[in-house]
DNA sequence: CTGTTAGCGCATTCAC
DNA sequence: GTGAATGCGCTAACAG
C-alpha cells in the first residue's frame, strides 16, 4: 500500500468513525474474547472483592468479563453443564464452587480452561488459601488466650453448592483442639446456611448450651456479625464475656474491631485472572497457587473471664 | 425435511455433542447478544444489589451480561467514549454515573440503547428514585422529632464521576430545613469522597463545631457507618446524644438499627434490565421510571436531649 | 413447505 | 513486500 493510500484509509477510518466489528473478529479468530466468571451469591462482600480483583486484572486486556450469578444448586448445575459447551467464553473462573469429578471431565472434553478461585481440585488450576491452617490459627489464638470451651459456627458440609472453605476451617478448628488436648464437643459445633441471620440464630443456641462456650470461631466475618448480634442481644459483652473470631477480614471487620483471619481476597481474584490469561496465552501446565493468610488480632478476643 | 431425516439429524446432534457456535450466530444476526453494565466501584454494596437485580432479570434470556468496573474518572470517560462504538454490546446499563450531553449524543449516534440506573437524563431511559424527596423525608423526620441543629454529610458536588444522588439528597435536606424555617448553616454541611473512612473524619469535624449538631443525615448508609464510628469514638451514644439517619437501607442498616431511607435497590436493577430488554425488543419510547422510597425508622433516631 | 445460497466482516492464506 | 481469495458457522432470503 502506498503511503498516500494509507493516509487516505486512515482519514476514512476517522471520517466514517469506523470500528472493527467485534463479532466478525471473534468468528474469524475462533475465540470469544470473553472470560466467564461463575459467582455464587454475588452480594457476598468477599465474593465481590474477588470479582473486583478479576476486573482489574482484565482491564486493558482484550477480554470482556461476563458474569453468571449462582443462587441455587440448580443454577450451579446448569452453568457447570452448559457453559463449557456454549462457545460463549474462552475460559472460566469459578468462585468458591467445587465442581464434581464429572464436571471436571466435562470441562476437559470441552477444552475450556478453568481456574478455580477459593476451591481446590487436583486436576484443575486454582488459587486458594489453606483454610485448614486458617481455622487452626484462629482457634490456636483463642487457646493461647486461655479459652477451653470454644465453639465453631459455619456452613453445613457437604452442601449442594460444594462450598468447602467452611469445612476446612472446621478441620483446622478440630486440629487445634486436638493438639491442645481439648475435647471436641458436638454441642459446640453448629452449622447452617451462610447468612448473618442464620448465624445469629445458631449463636443464640450456642449461648444456651450449658456450660456456654467462652469463645466462638465463626467461619466467616458475615457469620461473625450474626454472632456479635446474638451476643449483644443477650446483654453480653465482647470480649469480656465472650470472644469472637471471624474469617476473611472484610472491611467491616476493621470497623467492628473483629479479630479475624485475613485472606487476600482482591489479590486472589487478580491472580486467578492472570492465571487464566496465562493459560489462554499458551501456558500448558496446571497452575496451582496458595496465597498466604494471617491472623488479625483486634478487640473481639481476650482471655476468658474465669481464666 | 422428512421425519426420518429429522430424527437422524437430532441423533447426530446428540451423538456429536453439537452446539451452535455463538460467534457465528452473533455475526449473522448482527447482534452481540450481550448487555454491558458500567459499574462504579463494584464493591459498593448498594451497587452490587442493583447488579444482582440485573443478573436475575437477564437469567433465562439470550443475553449475557458483561461488566465494566469504573474506579476512576478516566475509566468512566474511556467506557463512555469507547463502549457504544465497540460493537461489543447490544445495549448498556449505566449505574449511578451521569453522562454529559456530549456522551448522550454519542450514544445516540452509535445507536446503542442506554438505560440509566440511579441517574436521570431527560433524553435517556432511566430507573431512579426521587432523591430530593428522600432527603426531605429523612430530614423532616428529624425535624418532627424536635431536632433543630441538623447536619448533612455527603459526596462533593459536582464530582468527576457525575454522581448526583448525594447532591439531590442535600437539596431535600435544604428544602426540609427551609420549610421548617430552620437556617441552613454552611458549617453543618460537609462533603468528601464516598467512603466510610472519610465520613468518619467528616463526622468528627461536625462533632467539633460549636454548637454541635443534634442529628446528622448521611447521604448513604456507608457514610452513616462512618458517622456512627465517629460518634462512638467520642464516647457519645446514638440516639441519646445524637441521631443519625442514613440512605439506601443496606442489609447492615437493619443489623445496626439505623434509621434510613429505603430504596428498592434490587428491583431497580431488575427494572432497568427489563427496560433495556424491552427496548432491544423493539420498544421505541423513552422509558423513564421513578421507584418509590420510604423511611425506615429504627433505633438511631430519637428526640434531641434538650429538645 | 423444503432445500439451497448468499452474506455477515473479519483474519488468514495464498498468489503475485 | 502488496493485494485478492477463502473460510469462520451461522441466519435469512430465496428458489424450487
Amino acid at each position: 500500500m502506498r503511503e498516500e493510500t494509507r493516509r487516505k484509509v486512515l482519514a476514512a477510518i476517522e471520517a466514517l468513525d469506523y470500528r472493527p466489528n467485534h463479532n466478525a473478529r471473534r468468528l474469524s479468530l475462533r475465540r470469544t474474547l470473553t472470560i466467564g466468571v461463575i459467582v455464587p451469591f454475588i452480594t457476598n462482600p468477599s465474593v465481590v472483592e474477588r470479582l473486583r480483583g478479576i476486573t482489574v486484572a482484565l482491564e486493558g486486556t482484550e477480554y470482556d468479563l461476563v458474569i453468571y450469578n449462582v443462587e441455587t444448586p440448580q443454577g450451579k448445575e446448569r452453568y457447570f453443564r452448559e457453559m463449557p459447551f456454549s462457545e460463549r467464553v474462552d475460559g472460566l473462573i469459578i468462585i468458591s464452587l467445587m465442581p464434581a469429578d464429572e464436571d471436571v471431565e466435562r470441562f476437559r472434553r470441552a477444552h475450556v480452561p478453568v481456574v478455580l478461585l477459593d476451591a481446590i481440585h487436583p486436576d484443575l488450576s486454582y488459587v486458594a488459601v489453606n483454610d485448614v491452617e486458617g481455622g487452626y490459627m484462629a482457634v490456636a489464638h483463642l487457646i493461647d488466650l486461655g479459652h477451653r470451651r470454644i465453639a465453631f459456627l459455619g456452613d453445613p458440609y457437604p452442601n449442594p453448592f460444594g462450598f468447602t472453605a467452611s469445612y476446612h476451617r472446621y478441620l483446622g478448628y478440630a486440629q487445634a483442639l486436638a493438639q491442645a488436648g481439648l475435647p471436641l464437643r458436638a454441642s459446640y459445633v453448629v452449622t447452617g446456611e451462610h447468612s448473618r441471620r442464620t448465624a445469629h440464630l445458631l449463636a443464640a443456641s450456642l449461648l444456651d448450651t450449658d456450660p456456654p462456650p467462652t469463645a466462638i470461631f465463626a467461619a466467616s466475618d458475615t457469620q461473625a456479625l450474626g454472632v456479635l448480634a446474638a451476643v449483644r442481644e443477650r446483654g453480653l459483652r465482647v470480649p469480656e464475656d465472650i470472644s469472637v473470631v471471624g474469617y476473611d477480614d472484610l472491611e467491616i471487620a476493621t470497623y467492628l474491631g473483629l479479630t479475624t483471619v485475613h485472606q487476600p481476597l482482591f489479590e486472589s481474584g487478580q491472580k486467578a485472572a492472570e492465571m487464566l490469561l496465562a493459560i489462554l496465552g499458551g501456558e500448558r501446565a496446571r497452575l496451582q497457587e496458595r496465597l498466604p493468610i494471617s491472623l488479625r488480632v483486634r478487640e473481639s478476643t481476650a482471655p476468658p473471664r474465669h481464666g
